[in-house]
DNA sequence: GTCTATACCCGGATAGAC
DNA sequence: GTCTATCCGGGTATAGAC
């Protein structure tokens, strides 16, 4: 990383301070605005000191979903085990709808190609589609590990793509946290464990005889 | 469409001018953002001006997007016909990013329950959840009726469910476009289509046998 | 190197003139 | 009813105090 002006020690734990403030403000937003004067109010600052250590509102925010991409994947870990810890995560995030907000939000901003945080998210799904991708390749690979076993079938032989699987199933994943703000009785773990349950078991073909 | 008669006439001529040139704005802008002001400059008016015929910003958004419904609704039916004209709009939205991006950009603010466009996405979901239901639900009672016929299989009974099916597909087409949005590379119309596909496949079960 | 003070611009809202 | 004039709040840029 090649920053302008280097954040040194001091500045490194001021950035941390500011992230976990920001992190705060909006878990506790619910969904509200949060301007970048409230985050520093929390730290005892005025607007332009953070703006001195982050370039600005975008790059703060995406240091933000950085940071909470972070302590996720720390968490659940990476999503080799996209089983188990794919459904808790979202659990997870239906705790904090403020932080749902604040990612379908910059990810809507993140469109437009020169948008500073344009270069994060797509790199994120980037990372995201090949490693569940991977996952579901591997679980198909390996069928019937688990308490149950997926009844393989004749569906047709054109759905077996785990690129797809793994688009889709991260475009679902997305598409019910709106659906969730907009209505909390959706369940989104449940919904999407199920998703997760019949494209792996569709992949499972291992030979259609 | 009731005729313009009386002394709401020039208003509704007015909003409707206001929408059209604000649909123009948004589909010319890409994925930039567009300012009232800028709207207003197309109809040779002042931003107070275009405030004053809906109650503000998101109002008039709102007015936007419910227009764009309708002349989807006109164009492609209601979702009865849910094969045919599902891929054909979202090959019809990835030809205007910015409208794209207004609506996942409205729908996330709308979260809050005072958002001024709150309802109006709570029960345009409602209505697109139970329309696709029901015709999942039609398509899977009488199965191959077109070009090609899904071979059903055993696939788990519990995945059968037409109400979750629509979450799911909707979920799913919200989810693309964001992906699309960063990565325009990304086929949604296909994307989408082998999912429904695939859901309407699995909803095929008259009786497992 | 880190931060405050300040001043600027843009965007949305509001009151009141026509 | 319609719009002009004005205000206020938020993000950004710069200068300089520590």
């Amino acid at each position: 990383m090649t920053t302008p002006r280097g954040p040194y020690a001091k500045t490194a734990a001021k950035r941390q301070q500011i992230i976990e403030a920001a992190l705060a403000a909006y878990a506790e937003a619910g969904s509200r605005k949060v301007s970048v004067r409230d985050i520093a109010q929390r730290v005892g600052m005025t607007d332009a000191g953070i703006l001195h250590h982050f370039g600005g509102r975008e790059a703060l925010l995406t240091a933000v979903l950085a940071a909470r991409d972070a302590a996720g994947t720390e968490v659940y870990g990476d999503f080799e085990k996209a089983d188990a810890g794919y459904a808790d995560m979202l659990a997870q995030n239906a705790e904090t709808p403020g932080l749902v907000k604040l990612f379908v939000d910059l990810a809507a901003a993140a469109a437009e190609p020169d948008h500073p945080a344009h270069d994060f998210f797509a790199e994120r799904y980037d990372r995201f589609r090949s490693e569940l991708a991977t996952a579901i390749e591997r679980k198909a690979a390996a069928p019937a590990t688990g308490s149950e076993q997926p009844s393989e079938g004749g569906v047709p032989p054109g759905l077996t793509d785990p690129a797809w699987a793994a688009r889709i199933l991260i475009a679902a994943t997305d598409g019910l946290q709106l659906q969730w703000l907009l209505n909390p009785e959706i369940d989104m773990a449940a919904d999407v464990s199920r998703l997760a349950e019949l494209l792996t078991a569709v992949a499972v073909r291992p030979a259609v005889d």
